[in-house]
DNA sequence: GCCGTTTTCGGCCCGACTGTTTTCAGTCG
């Protein structure tokens, strides 16, 4: 049984939650989250490079102790200290940690006083009242609980970036027509441009924050007032998606938009940073004593600290501040670098306008080129062209390109990729195309063996250019099919093979993470829309954005090339093919 | 449990809001 970084970061996870309840030094459970978030989102298989018996990197907050119990999970599956934290607590009493309102503490007391260590009995003990007397509980925290349960809101629910965009557009203007507001920004995760965000965080500056708040809680769309104060408040939409404001005098903006981007990863290391020069940080600004010294703007913050600004999608704690403080921060791609797209589909599969129109819509977005790529004949439900139809639709391509001036359609196809490795038209039809896009779209349930095989299969043969949606997911849909996505990089690599970021807000694959591998390794990128109508071009922004998040530059995204360089780039794969 | 142009010991980001309290602990972001 292969253990995974997911494991290894579950298990120091759960040795958090149980040691914080047994209330043991709350700087030792730090240490725990902060390994389970360094392993969760490390990219290196930490217990495949144990059993081959190689030595893995030095990682920040990872020192002896809990090296060695990676090392302890990665052969075993587990953890000793887990294993007697198990024995000496309910296991189960986690669960209760995600209940809002309780923490480690009130968790303990529940559990000491009333021996309550699973949700069915804390719903009991609620429903009888026996929590109202507890210490530190009374009665407004018995029905809080009562409803987190009765709502099952444990689960933490989190929307699609676009999905939030709309909530947050709407909100947004509603606050800026507050008396005296100055600016209004919707920050946190949807600032750093996550392809899903767990609620949204507004910034506003003004200078009655009392006003904003009472605006805030007086949205038509509001559904329950959880927290509300002088300065900050907190709502629940009808849709489900929470909100939290916080009004700053605008003196402060700088720095309470610093704190309110986060991530809270990346604010505590900016945070300890200006400690070790004296200084404190906070979301009123940056502070040498009683004297503030900086936070009118954010880039003010960072060059209180000896750092130039880094841009909200790097705000990970994954690098960027040793890379600011070398002067080695990519200068990330923008929407305006993108000059073309390479994955748009037409009325000849399963599109919804016609060739003619999707260019003019291209242009009008700014773009110098497209590629019309339908599917294959063996995705029948989207009328999937074999190669006849494609031969005729490759007619009126030139037609279009005869009539249509300032911009320029290229001929192409996503070609499934079948479970061999092979590809779903002959050899011959792909030959006459301008650029080859490949897809998987069928045995999403194979083998990570298999998986992987199959792709690079794809990779290796002659006539593949770009290959699309590496993984396969579609958020809160469908999980990535299993595959090793380093190999397929590495594949790409060598082969001279794009790798697509598709920008469908769905799909946002090739993962954040994935683009810096590819980047790394020299991959280009090519963000494209997929756009199976004139709207979905807009979608480029979200693909953009999780480049960003993926470290990308224009120059690593094929796609920002001109039309010229891009023709060199495809005519130089024909040379080594033939 | 980690870490070190001040440290191998003694620190570890910082503040608002709630609900419980009669001055503050717990939780949250």
């Amino acid at each position: 049984m292969p253990v995974h970084n997911a494991d290894i970061a579950r298990v120091f996870e759960e040795i958090a939650d149980l040691l914080d309840i047994q209330e043991a030094n709350p700087f030792r459970v730090r240490a725990y989250r902060n390994a389970a978030r360094t392993v969760g989102e490390l990219q290196l298989d930490l217990a495949a490079l144990w059993a081959k018996g190689a030595t893995p990197p030095k990682l920040p907050g990872i020192g002896e102790d809990l090296a060695a119990k990676i090392r302890e999970i990665s052969a075993t599956g587990s953890c000793s200290l887990l294993e007697r934290l198990r024995r000496e607590l309910p296991p189960a009493v986690t669960e209760l940690l995600h209940i809002p309102g309780l923490g480690p503490k009130r968790v303990r007391t529940l559990w000491h006083e009333l021996e309550v260590q699973t949700l069915e009995q804390l719903a009991r003990a609620a429903r009888d009242g026996r929590i109202r007397g507890l210490p530190g509980f009374g009665p407004r925290i018995e029905a809080r609980i009562l409803e987190a349960i009765g709502q099952r809101r444990n689960k933490a629910q989190r929307f699609r970036l676009v999905v939030a965009a709309q909530y947050a557009q709407g909100y947004a203007s509603w606050l800026r027509e507050a008396p005296g507001v100055a600016q209004v920004v919707v920050a946190g995760s949807f600032r750093r441009m996550r392809e899903t965000v767990g609620d949204l965080d507004i910034l506003v500056t003004a200078r009655d924050a009392g006003a904003v708040v009472e605006r805030f809680a007086g949205y038509a769309e509001v559904a329950q007032v959880v927290s509300r104060g002088t300065t900050r408040a907190a709502v629940v939409l009808r849709s489900g998606i929470g909100v939290d404001l916080r009004v700053v005098a605008q003196q402060s903006y700088g720095a309470a938009l610093h704190y309110f981007t986060g991530s809270k990863a990346h604010n505590i290391a900016v945070r300890k940073l200006g400690q070790a020069r004296g200084l404190k940080i906070n979301e009123y600004g940056v502070f040498r004593g009683s004297k503030r010294i900086a936070g009118e703007t954010e880039a003010s913050v960072y060059r209180a600290v000896g750092l130039p600004c880094i841009p909200p999608e790097l705000r990970e704690d994954r690098g960027e501040i040793e890379a600011a403080r070398q002067g080695k921060l990519p200068r990330l791609v923008e929407l305006g670098d993108l000059r073309g797209d390479l994955h748009v589909h037409t009325q000849w599969s399963d599109g919804r306008h016609t060739v003619g129109e999707m260019a003019q819509a291209a242009a009008r977005r700014g773009l110098e080129y497209l590629a019309i790529t339908e599917h294959s004949r063996r995705l029948a439900v989207a009328h999937g062209l074999d190669a006849a139809r494609l031969a005729q639709q490759g007619r009126e391509i030139e037609r279009v390109n005869r009539e249509l001036s300032g911009i320029r359609v290229l001929k192409g196809i996503e070609v499934d990729i079948l479970a061999d490795g092979s590809f779903d038209l002959p050899e011959a039809a792909l030959e006459t195309l301008d650029v080859v896009v490949g897809a998987v779209h069928s045995k999403f349930e194979l083998s990570r063996a298999r998986q992987t095989e199959r792709v690079l299969a794809a990779l290796e043969a002659p006539r593949l250019d770009i290959l699309a949606h590496p993984s396969g997911r579609l958020i809160d849909v469908r999980e990535p099919y299993d595959i090793d996505m380093a190999a397929v990089i590495r594949k790409a690599a060598a082969k001279g093979v794009a790798l697509e970021l598709n920008a469908h807000p769905e799909r946002l694959d090739l993962l954040d993470t994935y683009c810096r591998m590819a980047r790394d390794e020299g991959v280009p990128v090519a963000i494209n829309s997929d756009a199976h109508s004139e709207a979905e071009f807009d979608n480029l922004q979200f693909g953009v954005g999780q480049a960003r998040r993926g470290w990308i530059e224009a120059r690593d995204c094929l796609n920002a090339r001109t039309l010229a360089e891009l023709q060199r780039w495809l005519a130089g794969r024909k040379r080594v093919r033939s």
